[in-house]
DNA sequence: CTGAAAGCGCTTACAG
DNA sequence: CTGAAAGCGCTTACAG
C-alpha cells in the first residue's frame, strides 16, 4: 500500500545531486564520503521524507536483522519472562525477533518455522510445543540455526539453552531434608518433558543420598498451572503417604499448593514446607513468599540470544552445545527455613513470623 | 548468509520445464494454471528444496504480511495476556508480528516505531509507553495506520481500543456501596495514564451517586505492581480515613493489597473488602479468589488486530475509531459478597466460608 | 571520493 | 493457459 508512495535512494540522490551509490553509502554510515557531501544528502533526505526499506536492502545484501522466537506458552508467566530477556538481547544486538506462540499446538509451531524460514530469519530460538519430536525439528539444509530453549528433545542434536533442572531441584529437595523433613512428595508436571524428568530426577537423587526412601506414592503429577498445584496439594493431603513437604515442579504449582493450604486454614512454611522452582517474579509476592529455585529466566533469555548470535556468526554450524544455569536456592518463608533455622524440622504453628523479604 | 544458496523459481522453472511467471502463479495458487502443470511445478519445488522468499515477494508486489505489536511492559502480565490476543488474532489472519517491548521507555518507543516502518508493516498495535504524548506519535504521511491499545494519548487521534475504564471501576465502587461500605479507598496507579483517571473518575462517580463524601485521603496512589499494593494497603491501614474496603486500579495492585492484610493475618472479603480490575488468569489463583472487572484481555487484544485490518484494507485513514469493552463485574471472595449478602456490610472475622469458583 | 551498471528473487502487466 | 520482459528499492563490485 503505501509502499509504493515512499520516496527513495533515487529521489534522494536526485535532491541532492549525487548518485544512488553515494546515498546507500551515506546511509549505512560509511566513512568514505566527503562529511559536507554526507550532509548534503542527509539534508535531502529530510526534504522528500526518506523511510528506509529494509526489505529492498535484506533482498540485495541477502541478509536479514530478523530472528524468531518461537514461545510454547506465553501466557505463562515463565516463559513470558523468557520472552522478555530474549527480547532485550535481540534488541541490543540490532536485531528484529518475529514472534509466535505456539500454544504448545505442533501444527502451528509447524506453520510458523516453515514461516520464519521464508522470511531469511537469521536463526530460530524455539521453546519446543509439547510432544515436538526430533522429526519435527529436521530443517532444510539451508535453514538457519535453531536453539531449543528450556525443553530438550531425544534424539535431536540442536544447542539447548536452559536451567540446570536436575541440580535446582537436588538442591531443593535437599533443603528440606535439612529441615528435618522425611516424607517428601514431589508436585510434577508432565512426564513428557525433560525438564520434569531433570528436575524430578534431581529430587530422587536428594532423597536417595539421604538414606530416604524413594515412595512411588510421593509423586503427584499434576497441570502446570496454579489450578493444577492447588488440586496435587489436595490429592497429596488426604494421601496414605501423609508428606509434610514438596518440592514442586515450578512456582506456578507451588504457589497454586500455598493456596490450597490457606483455603483449608493452613500456611505453607508452618503446617507444610514448599519449595517452587524459576522465582517468577511473583513468587517474592506470594503469601507466604516462596523459597524456590532461581531459574534466572531472563538472564537465560539473553544466553539464548548471545548463543545464537554465536552460530550466526561462527564458521560452522556447530552441534550440540548445552548450555545451563539457573540453579541458586532462594530461602523465603514457604519452607519455614526462617521460622525453625536450618536444620530444625517444621512443626505445626510456630508464631507468629514478622517480616518478609524480596 | 544462507539465503544465497536457496533455490529460486527460476531452478524451480527449469526443472520443470516452465517459465518463472508459471511459477509464480502455482505458488500463489492461482487457478489459471493447468493442473498437471501446477503438479509439475510442486514436483520440482520438492526437488530442488525450494523455500520461499516472502522479502522479495514482498518487495515487488510492494506489500508485507508484517504488523508491529509495541507492547510497554510485557512482564505485566495484563500485557502479555493483551501480546497473546494479540499475536493469535493475527495469526488467524495470516499476519506476521514483529514484537517490541518498550519497558516504558520512550526513546526505545521512538527507535522501534522507526524500524517497523523500514519493515513496512501494514500497521501497528501500539501500547504506549509512559509519558507518550501526542508529539512522540506524529508519523511521516505515508505511515501505515497505528491504534493505540489500552493508554489513550491527549491531543492525539488515533484510534484507540481499550475497556471502558469509568463504567468498570464504577461498578467495582457500587458492588462495594451496595455491599455497605462507606469508607472506601482507591488504591490508583500513575495519575499521569488515562486508564487511571477513568477508573478513579467511575469510582468517584459511584461515591458521589450513593451521597458519600470524595475524600481526598482515600486515594491511594501507588506502583503498578503487587509490592505497590502491598505497600498501598499499609498506608490505608495506618491512615485516620480508615477505609474498609478499596477498589483497585487493577489486579496486580489487588493481590498485593491482600496479601499485605495476611500478613497482618487479616483477610480480604472478611477484614476488607477489595475488587481488582483486569480478571488476569491469576486473578481466580488468589487466595482469596479476587473480585475483580473482566477486562476481556485475549478479546481485546483479537478487537484491535481486527481494526487494524480494517483500516489496512479500508478507504481511507479513518479518524479517531474508539473501541471499548470489558466492564463486566465478576464476583468472587476478596469483597465479601459470598460471606454476607449483597446487601450487608462486611463484619469482621466472619465464620469460616468454604468453596472457591473461577 | 563518487558514478554507471548490474542484479538480489520475486511479481506484474502484456502478449500470444 | 503460458512465456519474455520489465521492475520493486536497494547494495555491490567495478571504474575512474
Amino acid at each position: 500500500m503505501s509502499l509504493r508512495a515512499r520516496a527513495t535512494v533515487l529521489d534522494i540522490a536526485r535532491q541532492a545531486g549525487v548518485s544512488r551509490a553515494t546515498v546507500s553509502l551515506v546511509l549505512r554510515g560509511s566513512d568514505r564520503i566527503k562529511p559536507e557531501t554526507a550532509d548534503k544528502v542527509r539534508q535531502a533526505m529530510k526534504e522528500v521524507g526518506y523511510v528506509y526499506n529494509r526489505a529492498a536492502a535484506n533482498l540485495r545484501s541477502a541478509r536479514t536483522n530478523f530472528v524468531g522466537m518461537v514461545m510454547s506458552d506465553l501466557k505463562n508467566p515463565f516463559f513470558s519472562e523468557l520472552a522478555v530477556g530474549i527480547e532485550d538481547s535481540l534488541y541490543r544486538l540490532g536485531l528484529t525477533p518475529i514472534l509466535a506462540n505456539t500454544n504448545d499446538d505442533l501444527a502451528r509451531q509447524r506453520q510458523v518455522l516453515q514461516s520464519m524460514l521464508e522470511y531469511g530469519v537469521l536463526g530460530v530460538i524455539l521453546s519446543p510445543a509439547r510432544a515436538t519430536d526430533a522429526g519435527h525439528l529436521a530443517l532444510p539444509p539451508t535453514a538457519p540455526p535453531v536453539i531449543l530453549a528450556m525443553r530438550k528433545i531425544d534424539g535431536c542434536d540442536l544447542p539447548y539453552v536452559g536451567q540446570d533442572n536436575a541440580s535446582g531441584a537436588r538442591k531443593a529437595a535437599e533443603h528440606l531434608v535439612a529441615l528435618g523433613h522425611t516424607r517428601i512428595a514431589f508436585f510434577g508436571g508432565d512426564p513428557a518433558i525433560t525438564t520434569q524428568q531433570e528436575r524430578y530426577r534431581g529430587y530422587c537423587e536428594a532423597l536417595r543420598a539421604a538414606g530416604l526412601p524413594l515412595l512411588p506414592d510421593l509423586l503427584f503429577e499434576t497441570d502446570v498451572t496454579r489450578d493444577g498445584g492447588g488440586e496435587a496439594m489436595e490429592r497429596a493431603m488426604a494421601s496414605a503417604a501423609k508428606p509434610t513437604a514438596a518440592v514442586c515442579y515450578n512456582d506456578l504449582i507451588a504457589i497454586g499448593a500455598t493456596r490450597a493450604l490457606a483455603m483449608r486454614g493452613l500456611k505453607a512454611g508452618e503446617d507444610f514446607a514448599i519449595v517452587g522452582f524459576d522465582n517468577l517474579s511473583e513468587a517474592k509476592d506470594n503469601f507466604p513468599p516462596l523459597t524456590t529455585i532461581d531459574a534466572e529466566t531472563m538472564a537465560m533469555g539473553d544466553r539464548a540470544a548471545q548463543i545464537l548470535i554465536g552460530l550466526i556468526d561462527g564458521p560452522a554450524r556447530s552441534t550440540a552445545t548445552a548450555v545451563t544455569g539457573g540453579s541458586r536456592l532462594v530461602v523465603r518463608d514457604s519452607c519455614g527455613a526462617r521460622l525453625t533455622g536450618r536444620s530444625g524440622a517444621v512443626s505445626n504453628r510456630v508464631s507468629s513470623r514478622a517480616s518478609l523479604t524480596g
